[in-house]
DNA sequence: CATGAATGAGTATTCATTCAT
DNA sequence: GATGAATGAATACTCATTCAT
């Protein structure tokens, strides 16, 4: 009779999590079953209602988990060295999967590609109904932009971008980037293409960009 | 108009059809429900069924619809002038919504502005289970792709493209980027921002993009 | 715009049984649609309520269609000889489908083996809920048992079977064999291993009722 | 009986299984429903759906109970006594009714004569469109059918049955006889015709069988 | 008479959530 | 805490039947 680390009820909690993560990614909120996930996790469906006391309140926790530690694994990634070292490819890699993954050992659960974009569309479609959400995703949403533009406007000071570069449109933009392609590549689109597209469209905007 | 004459089951089609639109790019896929679309339009859920044969067959139709439609409009909108001539502004307008839609006034339905991201979503949870969806919309997509990709590659001869820019690569990331900032739109970031995001970008782009 | 001869209310009626005929038998009464039969005739589903109130009432003038026909084909082939004469192979022949019809021409659309236990099944089922369709069949059961019996009772008096043979019971028994033995066509043993069964029963039947 | 136990789900089942027995023998596959089957249990409908994942499987299910009980009760019959010694009033208790069951104590739930018949006509709609179904079908019939010819067998080795005698097409007849006569039970022949009718048959079988 | 669009009651099935054990 | 049986509201889809044209 399995159970879910009863002495650490926050380490429980993350290891639904962990699980759920995988299957909201890879099937969506509303494919993804509750009897699923705790089957996977070899626990009761009701476990897991001791710890979340809705599918809802899971996948806010899953969207919150998988933010912050994207962030934190796209910040070290951009500190460790300035604009003009970080190559197209580099980028892309950790843009579009979490190989460079450095900051959190229990990464490692996100063993394949990790697609954001079927977050968000779960997401938008649950903010529709629960303005609560809706908040706090936007919350997320900004908080991420803003990590990125934080970033480029160290940069500006240290030389490198451009003064008239607006920061946050940039962070904006390439984020934009990354999501749209990510729709691509769900639309069926071979990742040779998206590669390629990616490396035109950020040497381009670099360009314009970095201060050369 | 006579209901025996072989012209009231199209229009009967495209009156559901647009109607439809409605709901999925509002509420996603899983939350719009027959019951509610045969509602709105007046008649019972049986009559849906004598159109499409069943909810994704219905929302395999919509899609077809609105990508047609967006198309056409873009199509004619960009071969109107070179794209030196289109501001970013109108650009802007005329990928995110369909104020300038000039090509079908039944058009006019969609009185609101348009999401596309919430249809790939709600068509990526479908692709995964329906195989011939998928082949279907990767069809789309990449007709969509090339569409633009075409447009460019017609002003790189005239002159006004650089030659050694990639048609295919530029129109999807011009795409994916709107795609994305779609998908900032439905995160909660105001119009405003979307829109000064998408003329830095798109002006970085052109920079490079253009023969000067 | 096909009609179902306008001149001929009778003649209308009987295509329409005509076609249900092979609907009901090959698929049973609920996997058989009003509107097959009718794109089957090249009719609207509203032109056979015009001739039939519904489609039980459709179904039981099947039955009885199906009934006369069959006693009048098995009644002419029994007068035309003695039961000595009648070969177990005729008999089967005879009993398990068609081809030996020649009563009526326009029996001709029943172009395949008839399966007659479907009906029964069918109407077993309707009889439940239908008392007056339960009366109906009883009737036209025993009607049936009955011509058969009274050809027994006939050869009686002839001298071809023993005096001491309940015809009815007769009747009742080769009837039943014959209907046991479509069930077990349909449970999908070979036609071969019917036709042994049958010809090995008969036989016994046969050695016990005729007079020698 | 505690739930968590490995037996609740077992018994569950069972508890299922013998009222949609009573369901489906009495009002036909089609008829009955799953909601009705779920009242007269007191349970709600899902909680049947936890035991059998459709309709078909649980009717699947219904048959096999059927007639693995009714086998174990021929053979328990028919194994106790040599042919001769079997009265055909006994034999047509055995094969019409339940009341010698001697085998199985649950069988007391099938406290109603038992119309095999029905069942076979719901199995052969469904075996058409259920290839799966019919496999299976098919295999409990000829297994049926088997067990009796063994039988048969055995007491042609023991010098009760004749040496010519076909076991198989014999038993394939006798069974025939019971689908048969059921059938003219459901068609209204009262259980007194019956019954004359199979002992005059069977008198005239068994003559011709056995070794006087 | 014929048509076929529309109806709407009916049904199997799903699944998040609860709660007795 | 954990379990998993039970719940029941929700939903897509069917099809005999009707009726305006």
């Amino acid at each position: 009779m399995p159970k879910v680390f009863p002495e650490y009820r926050e380490e429980a909690k993350n290891r639904i999590i962990k699980q759920s993560v995988k299957f909201f990614s890879e099937k969506g909120y509303y494919k993804t079953k509750m009897a699923e996930i705790a089957e996977c996790l070899g626990v009761s469906k009701g476990a897991i209602y001791q710890y979340f006391k809705s599918k809802e309140e899971l996948f806010l926790e899953v969207i919150k988990f998988y933010v912050e530690y994207t962030q934190k694994d796209l910040v070290a990634f951009l500190n460790s060295r300035p604009p003009k070292d970080i190559s197209t490819d580099e980028f892309f890699d950790i843009m579009f999967n979490i190989e460079h993954s450095t900051s959190f050992e229990n990464f490692k659960i996100l063993d394949k590609l990790f697609p954001p974009l079927d977050f968000k569309l779960a997401m938008s479609e649950l903010m529709t109904s629960n303005p609560l959400m809706k908040e706090e995703m936007t919350k997320y949403y900004k908080d991420s932009i803003k990590l990125m533009a934080d970033y480029f406007e160290n940069y500006k000071i240290n030389g490198f971008i451009k003064k008239d570069i607006d920061s946050f449109s940039l962070s904006m933009g390439i984020t934009s980037i990354q999501d749209g392609l990510m729709a691509a590549m769900q639309m069926g689109i071979e990742i040779s293409e998206i590669r390629k597209s990616w490396k035109e469209i950020t040497k381009m905007i670099l360009k314009s960009t970095l201060v050369e």
